[in-house]
DNA sequence: ATATTAATGAAAATAATTATCAATAAGGAA
DNA sequence: TTCCTTATTGATAATTATTTTCATTAATAT
């Protein structure tokens, strides 16, 4: 018997790691599930929940210092959406098809992504991308657009 | 002698207050005079540092609750950098000719504001934002984008 | 000038995140 | 496999930004 959290297969990020020298644990094996399999808006805290239920052992500690590691390595995003806690999403590339823009209530604070009509503002942004990194000498890694307002229920429940 | 901080003219935003019944009071007045003078990314802490420099009588727990006040009422906008502090900025709305988005350096915090190239991203925006509203139901009041990456410096530094 | 009540400021309370440090476990070497 | 080195972990304490509480003060209408 493998033990309870028996190795499996090995996973396209394995590689990231070792390529850096860190070592594949289990709690970063299991942030990482998690993260892949509920993908959105995940603050410290859910996260911690989540994975506490596959692994109780696991320390918030250890929750924060292993979303810093994927957010330096590049494997996830962090969002502040002006609520004090932060979100985490794995952050799959501007060109993957589930790149998305944010909506945010400003009341309610429902976040709704979208990502109809992300192509044209791609193609916008890459340009836009292009001259600010010329301009500013700025090596632009990632993008966030926001839009903040009001979300149907509040938008009616304020008339 | 009208007291040591004399009325003066009265502002475009005494307006505004009146209009809501909210009382025009110093402290007040001074928060917005240091983020009329000032503008950009001024944490509350920062505001809090000037203002008791004009007026020491200032509490902390005062320009928190201006700054609530204010972005309620529209007259400034909060935004989230993910350095686990808040910055305020006058909401001029994104027609005026200050509006401008942001790069923001991951490794040593640094900000800096373009205001190039931002009319082609407003067009778009703007088509965008009426498609959203549509779809989601959304009202949609103000919006931002920003680029993360590297700055010169740190970019250079890291080689 | 006075009364009413919104607004203030000091201090305590929260909440998210970070630092400390002894104990544990991953991965390479024998 | 077993041992060794050292990165990683988790419990706890410490920080830090922001909010709440509440008695006092001051802005406005009268």
């Amino acid at each position: 018997m493998p033990g309870r959290w028996g190795r499996g297969p090995a996973k396209w990020w394995h590689g990231e790691f070792r390529g850096c020298g860190y070592r594949i644990t289990i709690p970063r094996q299991i942030i990482l599930q998690v993260l892949d399999e509920s993908k959105e808006h995940l603050s410290a805290e859910d996260i911690y929940l989540k994975v506490h239920n596959i692994y109780p052992a696991i320390g918030l500690t250890t929750v924060y210092r292993t979303l810093d590691l994927l957010i330096n390595m590049g494997l996830i995003f962090k969002f502040d959406f002006g609520d004090g806690r932060a979100r985490y999403e794995l952050s799959r590339g501007p060109k993957e098809p589930s790149h998305h823009h944010h909506l945010i209530c400003t009341n309610c604070g429902r976040i709704i992504d979208y990502t109809d009509f992300v192509d044209e503002e791609l193609e916008l942004l890459k340009k836009t991308e292009k001259k600010l990194s010329k301009k500013y000498s700025f090596e632009i890694k990632n993008h966030t657009i926001q839009f903040y307002g009001l979300c149907e229920k509040c938008s009616t429940s304020k008339e």
